[in-house]
DNA sequence: GTCTTACTTTACGTTCGCGTCAACTTTACC
DNA sequence: GGTAAAGTTGACGCGAACGTAAAGTAAGAC
């Protein structure tokens, strides 16, 4: 176990998601799970690997997006013309990024409001209610 | 024009979409344009809820989720036990967006030290190549 | 050895968010 | 009143991201 790894449905456990999901990521080249035998086994990088596809996902990405941006994680193999390709495409996501932070933030605050101010409709119909 | 009336086209122009988007949104019951004869009409509190639901879908929500949390932007019909449930969702979702804007946070400051990385590995390899 | 269990590939099905005709009706303009 | 522009309602299509059933393999338990 020197390299810890792990089996289809130790991953599907730790991270949430279904085989067919594994296997789905690893068709579209995002994940390269070793194979003993028939077998996947996925290692650290693996794992790694996942977490950031998890995250992308979550901030809505596409499968297609995320696995370039992953190409920023790997340390060798891509040429100089590729990894300047890559940084132009990381640039782009993060503009969009930081664009949807400061947008998140001001949704935040206005459905904070939305929020209090239906609670307010909520006593002060109740009020209504006791007072008439 | 007391009311700033918008034709579908002219809503398409103003935000960006097609006039299938529109009706499609209607169909799901997100806005609700009069009808003049047989054509739409978008007024004042039409384009709020576009400008919501665009919104909305930049972060990722459904449009289920988002005609759920434009309830709570309307101001009257709904009754008490309506309108708390609302607030339960729009908490709810609250939650994920907190969720989602620290985790973007962190994704941010994590991209941009890939980004530089990258970009030394570039200069460094420039800086191999003159000086090898 | 056979049974179970975990895993595999293949392949068709499904939901979401629209795109894209097709066929009609209005409305605007001359 | 004829015609073009703009709008309308179906209805089918499509890519993304898987779900799901079918059928096969491989390895360990007894």
């Amino acid at each position: 176990m020197s390299e810890e790894l792990m089996t289809i449905r130790q991953m599907c456990d730790a991270f949430s998601v279904t085989p067919r999901t594994l296997r789905f990521y690893e068709a579209r080249e995002l994940i390269f799970p070793e194979r003993r035998g028939q077998h996947r086994l996925y290692d650290r990088r693996d794992r790694a690997r996942l977490t950031l596809i998890l995250r992308g996902k979550r901030f809505g990405f596409s499968l297609e997006e995320i696995r370039q941006l992953l190409e920023l994680y790997e340390p060798g193999g891509a040429n100089h013309a590729q990894i300047a390709a890559t940084i132009d495409v990381a640039r782009q996501r993060l503009d969009d990024m930081e664009r949807q932070y400061a947008e998140l933030g001001e949704a935040i605050v206005d459905l904070k409001a939305q929020i209090s101010e239906a609670e307010n409709r909520l006593t002060t119909e109740t009020k209504d209610k006791l007072t008439g």
